[in-house]
DNA sequence: AATTATTTTTAGACTAGTCTAAAATTTTTA
DNA sequence: TAAAAATTTTAGACTAGTCTAAAAATAATT
């Protein structure tokens, strides 16, 4: 139905809409699709004929609900699939995402809906990212950054902002997971490093970069 | 590496060079890839200058080692794929060919060998044909016709040459898949028909066209 | 408010793959 | 074996997607 360039249009905007609701920029989309911005203001422009998103030149775009629903099924396909990989195929959480970027744009509903019985319908995928529902339905996370807990407070390892492989692999190496029982111990005010305890009994000194790109909620 | 298109050339010049050794025909190649005869030129010299095939103008192809190669591998993912979906989504053996048709040119060695591994490496796909190894190696088949079995002569279905999902749902009612136990019991000289019995009591009248499109091997 | 800097869009060109219509070649047939 | 038929190739055009370079619009700065 959709190209796959198609699809990583709609993609990009989505996700970009998701943190920075206005300014999703030409520069913007083109930067995160690795492109030009030039190649961007056509596909706009062929992606607004086809009435799946809102252009006004010179002012940026904004998806419409059509457009959303492409968007958020091939972020669902996406996380099915790099669930499919960690849990099934035994991948790293550091090796399947780029795998899922070429499997997220298979087309079949069947597929999709038989491989998310088979997962067991999950509502995460193994980078703690919460998987679309068949409806389009996405869950709103209540995570927040492990660089903003208090101290003395106890939180459990729940995402990353960073999904980057040598990210994931510093974690790997760090032991920390999705699930680890984290309490934070001290804020170190002038370099924004933070002193954990990870549990059982491993004392951790996470710098600021680590610190802000791992999520954690409350326990 | 190659273009989902590159690789849907090379794996339809292959099967036709399994089964016509000679006359890969320009026109032949068309009619599987559902193209016209000059898109197939156009590719063909596209394809002999990456030395994926021999090209003489007017005197047909041959793939070359490396050519050959590719198709092999497009057809083991293609076949590792159709066993995934029928063994572990629960998919029908007629209707896993256009899924795996997209899955086929996902693009990574590791996947390939992991799916592989994951299905137990299987030596037959669903519909019973033998899945390359990952050298590039694939059994050649020792099965016949049951229009060209004797009578009295028992067998056991083992294949397809009708891949289409009309004939396999036809078989699915008739109550034939693989595996079961067939003896011819009269050949119909005047229309080419036969009469089996399907174990363990079942009788059967079949028809020339579909007896020649089961492929069946000596028990 | 005018100039400068930045961003965005347009214009035109390129590649991959496809097509139609016409030309070239091969095969068939009488 | 020469004419007719069929097949294959070429020529030129089209779409999707991309790019560079230049023009247009917006934003920032003095």
């Amino acid at each position: 139905m959709y190209s796959f360039t198609e699809e990583n249009y709609l993609k990009a905007i989505y996700k970009l809409s998701e943190r920075e609701p206005e300014s999703i920029t030409t520069n913007a989309i083109a930067e995160v699709l690795e492109t030009k911005a030039a190649s961007v203001t056509d596909m706009i422009k062929k992606l607004s004929d086809k009435k799946l998103l809102k252009y006004e030149k010179y002012r940026g775009v904004t998806l419409t609900e059509k457009g959303r629903l492409i968007a958020v099924e091939t972020v669902r396909k996406h996380r099915l699939w790099e669930t499919f990989l960690h849990e099934k195929l035994e991948f790293g959480w550091d090796e399947v995402h780029d795998i899922a970027e070429q499997l997220e744009h298979i087309n079949s509903e069947a597929l999709t809906n038989k491989l998310d019985d088979f997962l067991g319908n999950p509502s995460h995928d193994p980078h703690g990212d919460p998987i679309p529902t068949r409806s389009g339905e996405i869950k709103r996370s209540n995570l927040f950054l492990l660089c903003d807990a208090k101290p003395k407070q106890k939180v459990v390892m729940s995402g990353v902002v960073d999904h980057s492989a040598p990210f994931l692999q510093h974690l790997n190496k760090i032991a920390i997971a999705l699930g680890s029982q984290i309490e934070l111990l001290d804020k170190n005010e002038y370099d924004g490093s933070v002193e954990v305890k990870l549990f059982p009994s491993t004392h951790l000194h996470l710098s600021k970069e680590v610190a802000k790109n791992i999520l954690v909620k409350t326990r």
